[in-house]
RNA sequence: GAAGUCGGCUGGACAGUCGCUGUGUGUCUUGCCUGCAAGACAUGUGGAGGAAAGUCCGGGCUCCAAAGGGCAGGGUGCCAGGUAACGCCUGGGGGGCGAGAGCCUACGGAAAGUGCCGCAGAAAACAGACCGCCGAUGGCCCCGAUGUUCGCAUCGGGCGCACAGGUAAGGGUGAAAAGGUGCGGUAAGAGCGCACCGCGCCGCUGGUAACAGCGGUGGCAGGGUAAACCCCACCCGGAGCAAGACCAAAUAGGGGAGCAUUGGCGUGGCCCGCGUUGCUCCCGGGUAGGUCGCUCGAGCGUCGCGGUGACGCGGCGCCCAGAUGAAUGACUGUUCUCGACAGAACCCGGCUUACAGGCCGACUUCCUUU
């Protein structure tokens, strides 16, 4: 079945699962998002965010960047490979709205099939 | 109708598809102590704000000793009430602004002490005098009369001098210079005297009080600054849900009882106090992670009663987010006046700040019409 749902399975948790993923060095980047991805044992993809204060001081804005993110990696889903995915906003992802992070972010996810996926 | 003042409400709507999260029900799977736990799926249902914000005050709750005594430190500051409490709110008083509805107000004490007061000005805190006014009185000068021992003395006169001295009315400086206006008075002036206003003190009346009114009395206290130190009155112990409690891997930090009371360490800034460390015996331990705390509450709606009001009391009804790497979204369509500020993180009460618009009520002033 298409995996449509990004349900807390599907989210990174711990402080040490994030830190496997930042070790592992596989990272694709670009003005508006630092993508890091680690291979994890086929428990399929999962995602990890991180906004910081430093890219807007109002939450309202984080939490649209996080959705963005969210509601883009659940849709592109199915078409992943099997790894932890962090996704590290930067301040230019505040500026863009819709289509822009789309683009942005399925180019992120290709680079990183191709890259990390076979190691 | 126009201009304005005050108070309150609201914060795009609808439909479909996919998705997140709490919870109820059902089915299935797994586990075993056979009715519970976990997971999956289906379905029903709830899911950000008026400020959720700033974290500026106040409280609940939790631990620290039960938060206790003293010092230090901090806060508040007209009066009364409301409240769990407040620096909040309500009502009242004083002062200021406005034509008015109304608005603003850190509004205790400067005869306890200390500090500071730029520029200007003669002088800035102690009664002093730069210009000016006067020069009655005393002095000097001039004139006259009388007396004369020819030095001068006495008396009278002078728009005379401004030496002594008297003034603070006027000028000028300043935020501020011994209360203001008028009349009398005087050499000129001055609370020197009087009237009215202001101020202090005393009394009476009204008011719970702040305070107000009236009467009497004193010619009149001596600068400002206390969001400068300070004094007075009242209030305040500290830390915060990463509080704290429980279940529990690795690794090896702990708990209880008895003895010792000196010393070390810790506990809120200090002292007291309290805890701990030391030795002996006994017991099994609690970081990663998880569970609880965690949402039914100083709750919301409505009606009645009391109160000028804040608010209180009672009846009835309701359950209204509980996430935890952190949920409210995405897409499509329709529609309108094209949507601001902005996202819960233990919970409440306030304050402050941000905000596209829209709606309602009360009141003031002006204009027009009947």
């Amino acid at each position: 079945m298409a995996l449509l749902g990004l349900t807390s399975k599907r989210r990174l948790k711990s402080r040490s699962q994030f830190d496997r993923v930042f070790d592992h060095k596989c990272c694709s980047r670009d003005k508006y998002f630092a993508v890091y991805a680690c291979p994890n044992n086929e428990q399929g993809p999962r995602l990890g965010l991180v906004v910081s204060r430093r890219v807007s001081r109002r939450a309202v804005d984080r939490n649209r960047i996080k959705r963005q993110i969210r509601e883009d990696f659940r849709l592109s889903a199915a078409g992943l490979k099997e790894l932890d995915y962090v996704v590290v906003a930067r301040s230019a992802a505040l500026e863009e709205t819709g289509a822009a992070i789309r683009a942005s972010l399925q180019q992120h996810w290709k680079r990183l099939n191709k890259q990390c996926g076979n190691s």
